[in-house]
DNA sequence: CTGTTAGCGCTTTCAG
DNA sequence: CTGAAAGCGCTAACAG
């Protein structure tokens, strides 16, 4: 397999050319300045031994750069998040970069390790979707010259370019129209409200049923599921309290996925009917959403967009000269589907 | 932001520190033969100054390497695929490297170029879903002692490990049951038979059915579905024939969705009821899988264990010294899940 | 225990 | 149009 492990340099390129390492560079560089058919005997050489210029070493030369971009999310697994680094690694390889990619779990002190290892890596810039508050080592960041841009989450405090949800707005809305529909006792399934999506999409929650003179109920209020199985839990703990909620304003995709796999599991068992069971209104849209057993309306927004647009935040900021311009903060629309089942 | 747009070098570093470079270098590589005290003087003007060793520097010097992984894969929105780069970015992550994540599209030149940026950057091992069977850029990357781990799909006549599932056996198996419960008229919805995988489940789909003495119905056999939606047209397809299937063999995710989305919005129409849709198995497991309003099976496996297979067989290749030895090949085992729904 | 020298692969001067 | 020299940030190897 690797009988003849070596990477060829452009000395080696050179030799077998019978021209200097200049005149490789240049040629790899465009060919301003080098006769045409030096630039053939350069390029024959290059194809023959399998050259690739080491960006490694370009990078430590003044004026270059990595050319990497580091992402660091919170949980890779989830489609959301996903799709999401879709949209940066696509919107970055239109710029000719490469993503450098990191999972924090959630864990705010391996995501200052991760920004560590970028910034030692030399990466352009970092998109971040912050697991904590904690904004240090991003300060530290850009100190050293290093953009970030937030995504889907801000940091109260920290002066960086973000691109966030409406995610008051489309709680507001999808808790609205849970009220329009008679609903009075809305539950609520979120993540936690340190995180901050999980506080404004509460405060839409809190904010629609105070508009409309309902109270919450703070029994039916359920923040610290991260993950399906634990929505479930919540879920039945909810289903299963004296006076249960009609209907559940689910804040993410975990939660409406287990709140859902929590009541077909139960219709399953025939003891009551579909219509026993509360509707449902997710914040984020998931595939199969037309096979929930219970009216569902979904919150709808593109996570794939929202990694493109983090990503043309921090290229305009290293490409488009406005290095010391003012944080550009960006609201991404959503979009309430009524009725998907 | 970015005022002081400047990123301390060791030499700044030892100069704070009242030493010399190579006291710093020392320092930060374990400390042996510094005496404590210096230590402490070092490890305050790193804080300091918020200092990170340039580790594409250090990865040009003899013997070092750049501790990255290159990561290619077909579509990185899919979930399974999300997953599975996180499986590989744990494992590397344990190992001390991180990865360089790159999106093919399922495009063969894509691929390539891909391929030669990771190169540039001098990762030190690949891990690969490949686009398509050629293998030209691939070879080339062996050939400079990078090793290539393919995952999920193989290509013929290429000499390096991999890790696949047991895709014909669990096609096999998924199709026996369906006709041990009485179905002879069994459709499939996969993707292209040029694909690794696509090749291997049909075989699996074809042999159960001969194995039982049915013909196979061409009619009944879609194979170019990438997407969901095309998953559904073919699906609308198969139901709208003269003499539909009673059962459907899927042949991945997007495949299964697709049919159930199809089935669930006719459904909706209350034209048909749900015992008139053909019963559904789909290879690959999904979320929500529960809520099928059909019977239906899975053929389950686990693509965070496919990514940190691949990983380990890369690292193991890396760090365990057996440089040299015979590419390895895993098969894992997938499970048949019968009656999700 | 610490510093000096040299050179990794590359490219920006500056001379031809 | 082409090459030689110098140095980017870092660390083995060799003094001391």
């Amino acid at each position: 397999m690797g009988e003849r492990a070596h990477r060829p340099t452009v000395k080696e390129v050179a030799q077998r050319a019978g021209v200097s390492p200049m005149t490789v560079s240049r040629t790899l560089s465009g060919g301003r300045n080098v006769k045409p058919e030096v630039q053939e005997r350069v390029l024959a050489a290059v194809a023959e031994l399998g050259y690739h210029r080491n960006e490694n070493a370009r990078s430590i030369r003044p004026g270059h750069s990595s050319g990497l971009i580091g992402v660091a999310i919170t949980n890779i697994a989830n489609p959301y998040y996903g799709t999401f680094a879709l949209g940066v690694e696509e919107e970055a390889a239109l710029a000719g970069r490469r993503i450098l990619l990191g999972n924090t779990s959630e864990d705010a002190s391996r995501e200052a390790e991760l920004v560590g290892d970028f910034l030692g890596r030399r990466v352009d810039g970092l998109v971040v979707v912050p697991a904590a508050a904690s904004s240090a080592h991003l300060e530290h960041s850009q100190r050293q010259g290093v953009p970030v841009v937030l995504a889907s989450r801000r940091i109260e405090g920290l002066e960086a370019d973000s691109v966030v949800l409406a995610d008051e707005d489309g709680a507001f809305r999808g808790t609205i129209a849970l009220i329009d529909r008679g609903h009075t006792r809305i539950g609520y399934l979120g993540n936690a409200l340190s995180i901050f999506t999980g506080a404004r999409r509460h405060t839409g929650y809190l904010r629609a049923l105070a508009s409309r003179g309902l109270r919450a109920d703070p029994r039916l209020v359920a923040t610290a599921q991260q993950t399906v199985d634990q929505a479930r839990e919540a879920t039945r703990a909810l289903l299963r309290a004296e006076n249960p909620p009609t209907a559940i304003f689910c804040a993410n995709n975990r939660n409406a996925i287990g709140a859902l796999k929590e009541i077909g599991v139960q219709l399953a068992t025939g003891l009551r009917t579909a219509d026993a069971f509360p509707e449902i209104v997710s914040f984020d849209d998931f595939e199969l959403a037309e096979l929930s057993p219970v009216p569902l309306s979904v919150i709808d927004h593109d996570p794939r967009e929202l990694g493109r647009t983090a990503a043309r935040l921090l290229l305009d900021r290293l490409d488009g000269g406005g290095g010391e311009a003012a944080p550009r903060e960006i609201e991404l629309p959503v979009s309430l589907r009524l009725g998907v089942r």
